[in-house]
DNA sequence: GTGAAAGCGCTAACAT
DNA sequence: ATGTTAGCGCTTTCAC
């Protein structure tokens, strides 16, 4: 590594004898420019290894080429959709730049700041990932993945609702009429919608919903375990369990074991997001796969379909993705009467 | 989302009537501004929710507060690293930008381009992972993690050399003689130290290495396919086999399995880099740990360290990590003859 | 304590 | 076909 003075675009026009005018429009279209003079310059380009300054350029052009995803952090979720974000991305004449919000910047609202901050001169459009709300004002297109609300404009959802019930629907056809639920964190959306596709299932089977077998999970192992374990201990526990993600449904197999519970034996279980993690448990959990991969392509697709209508405004849209029920070991038909 | 017109500094200005050499002063410094002017500006800048371009202000002020990581994809290495980098950088009053590098761009010297394009005038210094050269010109400190060649300044690797040799010594004491190996990407520094500590390693121990039994794996499960496949359908396949990195360790796991051979009944084997997917195969894959998360912390912190130090260039440094054995499940002692 | 003005590196009219 | 000029949004002297 060698510190050295920034190269800049006059570099170039000294070196190659012309403005820099001229080395600009070498670089950006090309015409009108004679053919030597072309050479000429990109020879001098070629030799200093100059490489136009990102900040510099897109103030002027608003144009970079540049798409943003924004995250919060980088864990299992944020990654696997960055990997179908990039994918997307990779096959077209974008580049992708990553912007890590430190954790809690300013709690909610974050994604405020770094649109902000990044939008208009930087990028030509943004991915949110998971904000806590996609109402936010932008000078570039923007598209939200799971927001925490149902305010997006344009966002990508993993169907909720059909997964909560496919996976209730499999307890069911098991044999299984006493379900009991995890639910998820009160507030979102998804979680909403999870617990409603678990009603609407039992209802469509005319299996009665017992409201003492909720329990609210809040889509972590933390304040998931105290439910798990009073649902595990009282007398007439649930033959079933319906955990709306796997981090919660994973505290659940900790907790049965730890109560000499043996899944699916004792209990049936089904989780939801099939995590990595979800492979691990013993047995395997039964969980709803969300394909976290498609929805980060989604999102770049859509995106980049927002860039290039950007002067008539396509009407806000949702994709919404599907969920598949993937069965492992932790579900079984009903044990006898004890 | 609504797209609108980017808010600037002229717009907090004007709404708090004032000139926007004083916003700019009451967002950056702070002093020699009445306080009443101080909070009327602030009212403005919360009201608008105005946050300064990233772009416009450094292009001005060579100072961001952001440092950057180029990769070239997200892979489970870069990903690992990641979470190393942004854990320490968390704790600044840093922010982190990652670029991804379209995967071929113009082969090697893609760091250049991109150094080039974000240096000096969006970001504080960056970190390069896994670049093929790190002999990169800059106008801001560079630290290179593992790069391709030896030739960094400023660098951290880890000991690979070490690593394999202890993995190799652990196929050995097992009582594995015929060792198939599966190498790295050729010209890769990490590749040639990875295969010298292996060669190293069978040579102490007496013990011969069968040329026909070294594949080139290519660190990358596709490229490891076919040789994976050629060292298990040979009639005298070896009875361990030391994959490069883990990537090609699980591509072996799956032909394994494809072919209907058990590890490590018939076949042990041993990867690098201990992934978090490595915990995911069955049987979980004995590796070598390189902690590519402190890998990462290390890098962060030499090059906050080197832009701190600005002014009295400090002497290029290199870091190197220790590397040690994670006995898992994929290893055991050889076959009794069939 | 505040504003006017210069200029960071670059692109896009507009001249020539 | 090439150069001159204005200005993107911002920070930073430097006057007042």
């Amino acid at each position: 590594m060698r510190i050295q003075r920034r190269i800049t675009i006059s570099d170039v026009a000294e070196a190659a004898g012309v403005s820099i005018a001229t080395v600009s429009k070498v670089l950006n279209q090309g015409y009108r420019v004679s053919p030597s003079t072309s050479t000429r310059v990109r020879e001098a380009v070629e030799q200093l290894g100059y490489t136009s300054s990102l900040g510099a350029s897109s103030l002027r052009s608003h144009r970079t080429n540049v798409i943003a995803a924004l995250v919060t952090a980088i864990e299992p979720f944020s990654v696997e959709l960055l990997k179908g974000i990039s994918a997307v991305i990779h096959d077209t004449e974008y580049e992708l730049l990553i912007y890590v919000g430190g954790q809690q910047r300013s709690e909610a609202g974050w994604e405020r700041a770094y649109v902000s901050r990044l939008g208009d001169t930087l990028t030509d459009g943004t991915i949110l990932v998971t904000p806590s709300s996609a109402d936010v004002a932008s000078s570039v297109p923007l598209v939200a993945v799971d927001p925490h609300d149902g305010s997006a404009a344009n966002a990508v959802l993993s169907d909720n609702l059909t997964g909560a019930r496919i996976a209730t629907d499999h307890l069911l056809d098991l044999g299984h009429r006493r379900i009991g639920f995890l639910s998820g964190r009160a507030g979102l959306e998804s979680a909403r919608a999870r617990e409603q596709g678990f009603r609407s299932a039992m209802a469509a089977a005319g299996a009665a919903v017992d409201e003492s077998l909720i329990g609210v999970g809040g889509y972590r192992a933390k304040s998931a375990s105290a439910p798990a374990r009073s649902l595990l201990t009282r007398p007439d526990r649930p033959t079933a369990v319906f955990a709306a993600n796997d981090l919660s449904a994973i505290e659940f197999v900790s907790v049965a074991t730890e109560l000499g519970l043996r899944i699916p034996d004792d209990v049936s279980l089904v989780g939801f997001d099939n995590i990595p993690e979800s492979l691990l448990t013993d047995p395997p959990l039964t969980t709803v796969d969300q394909s976290i991969h498609d929805m980060g392509a989604a999102a770049a697709n859509m995106l980049l379909a927002l860039i290039k209508s950007e002067d008539r405004p396509p009407a806000p849209s949702h994709v919404v993705l599907p969920t598949r029920l993937v069965i492992r070991r932790s579900t079984a038909p009903p044990p006898g009467p004890r």
